[in-house]
DNA sequence: CTAAAATTTCAGAAAAGACTGAAATAACGG
DNA sequence: CCGTTATTTCAGTCTTTTCTGAAATTTTAG
């Protein structure tokens, strides 16, 4: 697929973007390439447009299908694999952000409640130390008890309440 | 300064994180002994309770310090600089919340609006690459609008529209 | 000032992570 | 089946990032 030059720029920008959040640079880059792509790219075109290696664009693409950012399609009279991404930022957002939960912050909530169960029966450990981490468990759950309660309205719903942040903070504030 | 097992296992939880999100994780790993320490630290604590070396420490602690996720700290009759952690965890995501939106959200921001402007009169570009940038675009206005209205918000109304999502929600959901 | 202590800098080493290409495997069409 | 095409795997290489240690710099106490 031929690029212009601002889609070279936007891809390039959202690979170094990746690599700054802990997401390898080409898996972020064939996301971009597919997001803005008008049609299904297969995975030599996805290959020669970004200059990697085809068996990179496969463990790349592997990836973004397991976090369904990407799907799979097929042309009559082509047997090749073709890709589309999500396209609706919404959903990617939604899409990462429940991935991240579920890979890293669950697993730390587990972790952060085996540590403050083992430091109860713990005299090693100074109670500062106990304290600290519950405080952080307690604010993790506090968060993750809010995202679990507005993580499934529609998305008009979540909208209104965005615009209406700081009115609901007047009425409530009182 | 002495760590204890659960202590250990904390500060390699979190190493571990950091480096997943994109955190040198020497340095998420000085920011976890900080935040657990029950006093200040100096630097050559940090490097012998850690087993990484002295130079790795300042170029941790000065990126902290950068943060503001950690602060300098002295004692009568001591020339070296002690350190402590923000421990308010709130306080704590606050400033990486607030230090990666200016580092990252912000500059995206501003290379989206130049290509959405640029590929007003580019008309090698296909339509359909400008409405997706631009789509983008507007998300992500939303989001950080949402989050200008609320980050200032006190942390006690914060808490209270959290919990109340879903009771918001059903009032406005009509 | 001087000397000792504390801190920082930075070139090079080490480690981690990403990428390639060749070979293996799988998926079809006939 | 068999040959062709598509895809995946993975050992080795390359790149990037991180870390170290020695030297330079800064700070401070006397």
């Amino acid at each position: 697929m031929r690029l212009t030059p601002v889609m070279h720029r936007y891809i390039v920008h959202w690979g170094e973007m990746g690599s700054r959040w802990g997401i390898n640079r080409s898996v972020a880059q064939i996301h971009a390439l597919l997001y803005l792509a008008p049609n299904p790219l297969h995975a030599d075109e996805i290959a020669e447009t970004l200059g990697i290696a085809r068996s990179n664009v496969s463990v790349g693409i592997k990836e973004l299908l397991a976090w369904e950012l990407v799907q799979v399609t097929h042309t009559l009279g082509d047997r090749r694999d073709f890709f589309v991404a999500q396209r609706d930022p919404w959903e990617v957002i939604r899409v990462i952000v429940e991935g991240r939960k579920r890979r890293e912050i669950d697993p730390t909530l587990a972790f952060l409640r085996t540590c403050v169960s083992e430091l109860e029966t713990d005299s090693e450990t100074p109670a500062e130390v106990r304290e600290r981490i519950a405080g952080q468990l307690e604010f993790l759950e506090t968060l993750t008890r809010w995202y679990d309660s507005i993580k499934s309205l529609p998305r008009k719903t979540l909208l209104k309440m965005m615009r209406l942040g700081q009115k609901i903070a007047k009425v409530i504030g009182e």
